[in-house]
DNA sequence: CGAAGGCTTGATTCAGATCAATTCTTGTGG
DNA sequence: CCACAAGAATTGATCTGAATCAAGCCTTCG
């Protein structure tokens, strides 16, 4: 059981707080292992975070998935970003920083405490490097996913939008081992799609069902499986990150103002 | 000519760096202002930084408007926020830090390089303790305004997108000591205001003169007049960076959870 | 003055929302 | 093990907000 927990830790903590398969070392991890808080369960669709909280009480997600979301006064909802597996949330090395968003459950969710992690690179950072460092990459992580969430609600069509969305996940999977080649356990409703795309549920049913009649993916039991991961990808101008883009700087800007004049 | 620049570097830093009202100190400002490069000027429609770019050449904008953007293979852009006079670009206190996306003028802009204040930051960061926090704040913010960019365009509609936006300019140029009352100069064209709430220009040129008709607000010359910012906030469901949710807890849920059973 | 970019407006189309059933799953208690 | 209740998923019909296409019309500004 011990063994077992330190093999998941370390599997889950180098593949989520590592960037682009920079692993967090054997050391790290056994250290965050020692200051890792005891289980503890939560339903699905429960307030972990309230918009406003102090964020002092960091939790890594064993299981299930989870998201933060801002309500409009009228019922609807957006989901802002997406915490699967191995994600943490709630998390700030700063004293007194609040939350800007609430954070709920969208699965049942097993979550472990990290507040004995967090105290430890509050009061000694210099101690633990690759665990400072693996914070920083946490962050960039999460920027970046923001940033595609913008792109892909903002200017992208529903089928690019799931399309992305669903590299998005298998990527993130991968990383933490929790994929099966190009398969992956969406334990998400169409809702809960809807609300962090910016579609109704009726039309990411439609659109799943526009995927799999073009055989690029395949639905079944809350698993989704890519068939033709390179043109999802080409097809939703998906980038994995770091991955840079491509320096078309003419088209990025006013066509007119490619040259031209001083200031 | 130098008090000038003083008076002003005091002012767009107190307000742009600092959160809530709490200003840079007198001393913390003239760290600053020691510490700033010459001005420089740069075109419309530039690159300032390139996707990738190391974050080692903060800016502060002393005027204009700048954006960071992602580009689709078709040549759609998402702006994914917007850079006011006072805000700083391309500013990481964290070595070897890469850029998440391209950042670009929008406006003729006048900048002036950190590099200086970067450099003290990350050397003897205790030495400057209201710098370092006025740092946060600025990032806390930017998450902010990240938030609210995808909940405006992912659940709203466009009447209540440009409202809200507007609202977003207007408090954060009242910040910065920039606008006049209820107005203030708003320098986009209409084009990359589409672009940022990810509509077409032609249906932002439609909501504003739906808008204007509903005297909601008046556009002169490149200038907003918002005639009557509470029934705006209202209808965009706009709240101020700090204020708090209301909550109805139940309604950010699926009903049925609202109470129910054990995980 | 002239040209270019930006703004405005009309006409038309279309992607996606909404409304309304129906069916499929899944968990539950008897 | 079965019946059933509650969500989910699916599907059809219809509506609509916003995109697109296409002109004109203002403003700058060199």
């Amino acid at each position: 059981m011990k063994a077992d927990l330190d093999r998941y830790a370390h599997a889950v903590f180098g593949g989520v707080l590592s960037f682009g398969g920079a692993d967090l070392s054997r050391a790290g991890s056994s250290v965050l292992m020692r200051h890792l808080g005891p289980l503890q369960t939560h339903r699905p669709n429960v307030r972990l975070i309230q918009e406003g909280d102090v964020l002092d009480k960091p939790r890594l997600i064993r299981s299930g998935w989870a998201c933060r979301i801002k309500m409009l006064r009228d019922g609807r909802r957006q989901i802002l970003n997406y915490y699967l597996p191995g994600d943490v949330v709630g998390f700030s090395t700063e004293a007194n920083q609040t939350a800007p968003a609430a954070c709920v459950s969208l699965t049942r969710l097993m979550t472990m405490d990290l507040s004995g992690v967090r105290k430890l690179l509050m009061d000694r950072p210099q101690e633990f490097p690759d665990l400072t460092a693996a914070c920083r990459r946490m962050r960039m992580q999460e920027e970046h996913y923001l940033l595609s969430q913008i792109t892909r609600i903002g200017r992208q069509k529903a089928y690019e939008r799931i399309a992305h969305l669903l590299l998005e996940f298998h990527a993130r999977l991968k990383r933490t081992g929790l994929s099966e080649g190009e398969s992956f356990q969406l334990p998400l409703t169409q809702e809960a799609l809807a609300d962090g795309l910016g579609l109704s549920a009726v039309h990411v049913n439609r659109t799943f069902k526009l995927l799999k009649r073009k055989n690029l993916i395949r639905l079944e039991r809350g698993s989704v499986l890519l068939l033709d991961p390179d043109l999802l990808a080409e097809l939703a101008s998906y980038r994995e990150p770091g991955e840079p883009a491509e320096t078309r700087d003419s088209a990025a800007l006013s066509p007119v103002y490619a040259q031209s004049a001083r200031a």
